[in-house]
RNA sequence: GGUCCCAUCGUCUAGUGGCCUAGGACGUGGCCCUCUCAAGGCUAAAACACGGGUUCGACUCCCGUUGGGACCGCCA
């Protein structure tokens, strides 16, 4: 317990800018912090990195907001928003400056163009050459060439180490280090130094974030340094890739958590499909929150990135919808009966006997969409056959076992499946055929098809009236396709 | 081009010098079960990128090569 009490709390953020969706990547970083958070025992934060107020949109918060609600990755303080504490960066930056950690550049974006261009056409390393660097105060033409944007002086020489945790210490050279802007031209700071007072100010004692920011670390390093604060620790994680092996964008397809939501996935399915990708328990695949929680450790975070599979996490997905009690199910798959067109808006619905339905065919999809798709010949008021089906089992030799089935079922007043299957079975052995010779043309007529759960139990639930009436249109379908020959 | 990261079946991964005849999962093929389709069970094919070291012994450690990726912005 001493130990306990030792340890510092943790305190770690996911820190998205709103320009787009809540993708899978930024999904995966969040839900890595969110773990490590909740297995320390320590508080996740919510922070909305929009600096760049001319591609940052409100409804983009709003949406990253309702991903994060979606996968159930809750935040104990946020979201901060960083538009309203300018007026913090503002006083670092004046800090710097006087303390002479920081100067003022004079340097127009489009001279910086084209020095970068010149400089990789020469192939040469582009970075600022660092013209006012060294300019004495009051040197500048300030005035004659509008605002000046600040630079923070890098060390030019030395080394810095970055130790990560997941991937170990990384060396950078300081000559590689650019003297990197922290304040444009029209007084807004940019990411790299309102990241480290962000991480400051919030105490945060973990940066997890996807390795595309470990070229960004050292940088950091020395803001933190030149501002007098203690560093966090850092985790990078590994990227995830589309299956062409580049980084994963809209181009490899569905990339949004919500797209994930609209094609029937559920949130817990699509988490444990992402802490897969980069981490492991030994051979487990399917865990629950409880376990995921309890296990994660970077430790077993792997170094290398890895492809996003689609047909695996499909295969979780329903395996989760699986698992899903079917009263949850039927809740779940209202929406999309909704929009299947299947059930209009508001109106009630009979839950008992959803579920009982949903039982029959949760085994058989994949998704949600499915499963409402899967729903129709139960809920539709009539159905059409597909073409072959019709052709292999509507036909003159099912014929006499449709009437005589029919005839059977009228007086028939324990419509369940037990009872059903006895008038089947008394059917079969009478004219010594096998149950496929009834059960087969029996299913085209209820359902359309030649593929459903078990055919007593979807009698069952179709209900004697509806069974009754598909049975005569069947009867009736074969004998009028009869006549037409004849 | 420079810097940095990475490298086990098609994909996600186990493996921390002998337990490896390299294990599991998805996907793929076959068989079983069976009223169809699933689910489930069994089974098959499928990988240590390459070359040097180190060591009695390397998938495991070191170096190089190759390949892939990321970053190099008054974007984040």
């Amino acid at each position: 317990m001493l130990e306990e009490d030792a340890k510092i709390m943790v305190r770690v953020r996911f820190a998205p800018s709103p320009t787009g969706q809540l993708h899978i990547g930024g999904a995966r970083t969040a839900l890595f912090n969110w773990l490590f958070a909740r297995h320390e025992g320590g508080a996740f934060i919510l922070r909305i990195e929009d600096t760049d107020r001319s591609r940052s949109t409100d409804e983009y918060i709003e949406a990253i907001i309702e991903g994060m609600k979606w996968l159930n990755l809750d935040w104990d303080e946020g979201p901060y928003r960083q538009t309203n504490r300018f007026d913090v960066y503002r006083s670092y930056i004046d800090r710097l400056v006087q303390e002479g950690k920081a100067y003022k550049c004079y340097c127009s974006p489009e001279e910086l163009e084209q020095r970068r261009q010149e400089a990789v056409a020469k192939g040469k390393t582009p970075k600022y050459d660092g013209r006012c660097r060294d300019m004495q105060r009051g040197q500048g033409v300030e005035g004659s060439r509008g605002q000046a944007a600040i630079r923070f002086r890098m060390p030019q020489d030395g080394q810095t180490v970055v130790n990560d945790m997941i991937k170990g210490s990384v060396v950078f050279e300081n000559t590689q280090l650019d003297d990197l802007i922290i304040m444009r031209s029209d007084g807004t700071p940019t990411y790299n130094f309102v990241v480290v007072v962000d991480d400051v100010d919030m105490k945060i004692t973990h940066v997890i974030r996807g390795d595309d920011h470990l070229n960004n670390t050292p940088k950091q390093i020395h803001i933190y340094k030149a501002l007098g604060y203690e560093m966090p620790q850092f985790a990078h994680l590994p990227m995830i890739l589309g299956s062409d092996k580049a980084r994963l964008s809209k181009r490899h397809g569905a990339t949004s958590v919500m797209a994930y939501r609209d094609l029937g996935y559920l949130p817990d399915a699509l988490v444990n499909y992402l802490v897969r990708l980069g981490w492991s328990y030994g051979d487990q695949e399917v865990f629950t929150r409880e376990d995921l929680i309890k296990y994660f450790s970077f430790e077993s975070v792997g170094k290398s990135s890895a492809v996003f599979n689609p047909e695996k996490l499909q295969w979780l997905n329903s395996q989760y919808i699986m698992n899903t009690p079917s009263e949850r199910l039927a809740g779940l798959v209202i929406p999309f009966l909704v929009k299947e067109g299947m059930l209009s808006e508001g109106r009630e619905v009979d839950y008992d006997w959803l579920s009982k339905a949903i039982t029959t065919l949760k085994e058989r999809a994949k998704t949600l969409v499915e499963l409402a798709a899967s729903l129709r010949y139960y809920i539709a008021d009539d159905v059409e056959y597909q073409e072959k089906a019709k052709i292999k089992f509507l036909n003159d030799k099912s014929l006499p076992y449709l009437m005589e089935l029919k005839e059977e079922l009228v007086p028939l007043e324990d419509f369940s499946a037990p009872e059903l299957e006895k008038v089947f079975k008394a059917i079969v052995e009478k004219h010594g055929i096998k149950l496929g010779n009834l059960a087969q043309p029996v299913r085209v007529a209820i359902t359309g098809g030649a593929e459903s759960p078990g055919i007593f139990e979807v009698l069952e639930i179709v209900g004697k009236e509806k069974t009754l009436k598909r049975l005569e249109k069947a009867i009736k379908t074969i004998e009028s396709s009869a006549g037409k020959e004849a």
